[in-house]
DNA sequence: GTCTATATAGCGATAGAC
DNA sequence: GTCTATCGCTATATAGAC
């Protein structure tokens, strides 16, 4: 498409274009998840950024594309930070806490806990953006833990009928009312002992509920 | 304070007040939670309310105050609707299945949506206005499970360690992924059916986890 | 391609008539 | 106490100079 090689007119003059247009998206991607949707001004992305306001229009057609962009540009840097694998041959409990884990530090990250509450606040205006986030996000996380559970069980050492609705299960527990209460800005995310201790009352109970063994 | 009966000065004009002054509230009640703190302007609560807006200014200080009053009425409004106790003498099974199923029934209801919407896109804004939401929803089903999971282990029936940590997984546990799905305006609040099934799964592993009898 | 300056519109909050 | 009309401010989006 774009001819790069060309000595006499090097494409009519886009040296700066994309610094520029990566520097209004990351500002984006930092104001809107902070401040909301309709929190932030153009004008602040394009202060926040380092440039005009018509920089901000010549790269994306309006605030709901950039917010899109933004959106959608979160999610691809969050997500495959850690996609939970756990080592093989582990007892199902520590495979489970390597799971678990990385999970509950992610959900308590502020970028994640910021972009779930503008992507619930936006609820019901774009619903492209609410399945790039959902399939990016939550999806992908259960479509992994789906596949463990069901090597899981085929070895024999967890009693699952359903993994798609156990993983459910699983990350809701591990979500649990922590995330709530920071999600509406009640508390602050626990310590890192808290969730430790959380993580490993989840898992005990995951065990109890879905281990073939009677504790 | 207030003198009703005098004659000649009931009280210098105030008859319609209350009238309209509910009006506005009402109109708040509706429109915050539907579309947002920001997406909702005086003048489209004084017309939704059938009032001018300075009448609105005259009953509330200013926009925020009257957001207060908004959320504050919606939640004495929805939850005093039905304080989950189950009848007595039930087995634990059922009693459970007797607290859970109107709970998703309230955590699908579309005002109680709109109301953790709008919460968590407040997240930050007002501390106070939180812990009201807080205290009078999420804490107070808490409580009641609470207590009754206590009475449960008194008299045996199921052996939970922690009964206010027990009540937050069982809580977690009915709001599941369906919840954040609905949340977040991706899909539709599940039918009586699927609610009915999703219950009765969610007791079964609660059982598995705290009952004293191994399945 | 980028910037300063502006058009247009809508917001929250207020002043004065009845 | 209630309404019409308006101020002051800020937002999105655009027009013209370099």
């Amino acid at each position: 498409m774009n001819s790069s090689a060309l000595p006499s007119t090097p494409a009519p003059g886009r040296p700066k274009d994309m610094e520029k247009r990566t520097a209004v998206l990351e500002a984006a991607m930092v104001l809107f998840p902070s401040r909301g949707y309709d929190g932030v001004s153009m004008d602040a992305i394009a202060q926040a950024a380092g440039v005009s306001k018509l920089t901000v229009y010549s790269h994306f057609a309006d605030k709901e594309a950039l917010f899109g962009a933004a959106v959608t540009e979160c999610c691809a840097q969050l997500l495959p930070h850690q996609l939970f694998v756990p080592d093989p041959g582990l007892p199902v409990a520590e495979a489970l806490f390597q799971i678990a884990r990385p999970f509950v530090d992610l959900m308590m990250d502020e970028r994640a806990v910021s972009l779930h509450r503008v992507m619930i606040s936006q609820a019901g205006q774009d619903r492209r953006l609410t399945e790039i986030f959902f399939c990016a996000g939550p999806r992908a996380i259960l479509l992994e833990m789906e596949s463990f559970l069901q090597e899981a069980r085929r070895s024999g050492y967890l009693r699952v009928a359903d993994p798609a609705r156990a993983s459910e299960h699983f990350f809701c527990l591990l979500k649990g009312l922590g995330h709530m209460r920071v999600l509406v800005g009640l508390s602050e995310p626990p310590s890192s002992e808290q969730r430790d201790a959380h993580v490993r009352e989840v898992v005990g109970i995951f065990l109890r509920a879905f281990a073939p063994e009677a504790l």
